[in-house]
DNA sequence: TCAAAAGTGTTTGACCTACACCCATGG
DNA sequence: CCATGGGTGTAGGTCAAACACTTTTGA
C-alpha cells in the first residue's frame, strides 16, 4: 500500500493489532502518527576512464567513518515535491554541473542502523557519463571541503556505511544489465571506435572477449553507424568512429 | 549518501546553494532539519493456483481511489528498528498468517503525486508462497472491512495509485529471473510434479513450453531428486513428485 | 485397454568460440 | 614496410526447438 493514513494518536498506540490496515478516510488521518525516517538518494556516478569503469567518492570529514569514502547523495526534498529520480539528478548536478545524464534506479537500504545517528532509509541510483561532459566542469569537491576522486569499480578503497554492498549490487547490475540493454554507449562518446566500445564491455564483463565475435554480437543487437570522422594516434590505420542508432526491431 | 546530517535551522533554509554537502559533525545535526516523507512497504504477495500466478490484493474502502483494488502493504515501523525486510515479512504475516516466505524487494516509488493526501515513499517487495501454507490460514480481510482477494497477474482489476505499474514491474522481474534463478519452486510445495512445474513456468512466461525440452533444461540447472511419493488423481499413470534439491555447482 | 505421465531419441538449425587470414591506411 | 584497426571466413562445439516414439501405471 502507499496510502492508507494512520489513525490519530500517539504512534506506539495507533499501531494495535489489527494496526496494519488503518483507516482511510481522508477525514480521518494524521499525517505524523507515524514517526518518519529521512530519506536520502544516493548516486553512484560512473563514468569510463583509461579502461576501466570508475565511480565517484567523496571522503567524509565527519564521523561518522571519517576518513572513509562515500557515495555522494543528498535529502530528498519534500517542499520542492521532488520524485526520486529528480532528486538524484539534482544531486547529480550539483556534483558534477551535468543534466541531462542516463539515470537508473538501483536498490533501497534501510536497515536500521546503517547511519548509527539516525534512520535513514536510502535509495540508491546510478549514473553513467562520458568523459567528455567532464571536460570543462570541475567535480566539486564541496565547500564543506571533502575531497572527490574517481575509483575504479574493482579496486575500492573503504567505503563508509554500507556502501560497499550498494557498490556490489552496483557491479552485478551493470555486469548483468550491458549484455541484453545498451547502456555501455552513456559511457562513451556519441562517436567511439570499436576498441573503446570492447574496452567498456571488457571492463564491466571482468574479462577479455574475441573482437570479431564481440562485433557480430553488437551489431546483432543494435545499429551501429559509421561516422565519417576518424581518431588518429600514432602509426597504424586510424580508428573509424561510429555511433549507437538504436536497437533493431524485433517484430516480423 | 546515507548520512551527512542536516544543518539546524529551519528546512528551506538550511538547504542553501552548497547545501548538498552538509556538515558531518555527530555534535551538529538535527533530525528534524528537512521535512520527512511517510515510508511504507507494500508487498505482492504471489501464489500459484489454478494454472496461473495470482497475487493478494485488498479492496479500498475510503478515498482516495475507493472501491479500488490495491496492494497490501503498511507504515515502517522506526521505533521498532525494523528493516524493510522486516516490515514486509511482518506485513506478509499480518494479512496472511505466513512467516518464513520468500520475499524480494523489487522497487521503490516515489513520485510526489502518488497519493493525493501526503508525500509517500514505497518500497515494493514481492513474496512467493505455496497454496498448501495458505491451507487453513484465512486471508484476513481486516477489521476495516477491505475485501480481499487474488487476482491473475494477467488479468488485474482497475488499481489504486500507481500500483499498476508496480505490478507490471513485479511481472516483468519474475518473468526475467525466472530463467535463471530457482525461485518458481517458492510457489510449489515441496513435493511437486513436473506438470506443475511446468505450468507454473507456462503462467510466468506467458507461453506453452515442450515437455521434454523444458525437463532437460531445468535438469541442466538444478537437482531435482524423485521423491517415494506420487499424486494419483484420474484415469491414467500417475504424476510422480519431486523436490527441488539445490542449483549444481558451477565450478568444475 | 485407455488415458495421462514420464522419459528417450533424433533431427535440424541457430549460435557461440576460437582462430586464421585478408585488407586498409597513416606514419 | 609495418603496426594498427577493420573485416571475412570457417571449423567445431554446444544448445535449443520441434517432433516422434516408448514405457509406465492406475482407473
Amino acid at each position: 500500500m502507499s496510502a492508507r493514513a494512520p489513525k490519530r494518536g500517539k504512534p506506539r498506540a495507533a499501531k494495535t493489532a489489527e494496526g496494519h490496515l488503518l483507516k482511510d478516510d481522508a477525514s480521518n488521518y494524521d499525517k505524523n502518527a507515524f514517526e518518519k525516517p529521512s530519506v536520502t538518494v544516493d548516486v553512484c556516478i560512473c563514468r569510463f576512464h583509461a579502461g576501466e569503469v570508475e565511480v565517484l567518492l567523496i571522503k567524509r570529514k565527519h564521523p561518522p567513518f571519517r576518513n572513509l569514502w562515500a557515495i555522494p547523495g543528498g535529502f530528498l526534498q519534500i517542499e520542492a515535491e521532488e520524485s526520486l529520480e529528480e532528486t538524484a539528478a539534482r544531486e547529480l548536478e550539483e556534483e558534477t554541473g551535468l543534466k541531462g545524464v542516463y539515470l537508473e534506479q538501483l536498490k533501497t537500504y534501510g536497515d536500521p542502523r546503517r547511519d548509527p545517528r539516525m534512520r535513514i532509509i536510502t535509495v540508491a541510483y546510478f549514473a553513467l557519463l562520458r568523459m567528455s561532459a567532464l571536460a570543462d566542469q570541475t567535480v566539486r569537491a564541496a565547500d564543506d571541503a571533502k575531497e572527490a576522486a574517481w575509483f575504479p569499480l574493482r579496486r575500492l578503497p573503504k567505503l563508509a556505511f554500507d556502501h560497499q554492498s550498494v557498490l556490489d549490487d552496483l557491479l552485478q547490475r551493470v555486469a548483468g544489465k550491458v549484455a541484453y540493454a545498451p547502456i555501455a554507449f552513456h559511457l562513451l562518446e556519441p562517436a567511439f571506435t570499436w576498441a573503446e566500445l570492447q574496452a567498456v564491455y571488457e571492463s564491466i564483463l571482468g574479462k577479455p572477449v574475441l573482437a570479431p565475435n564481440f562485433r557480430r554480437k553488437i551489431q546483432s543487437q543494435y545499429r551501429i553507424e559509421p561516422t565519417q570522422t576518424q581518431r588518429s594516434q600514432g602509426p597504424g590505420r586510424p580508428a573509424a568512429e561510429f555511433r549507437f542508432d538504436g536497437v533493431w526491431e524485433e517484430g516480423f
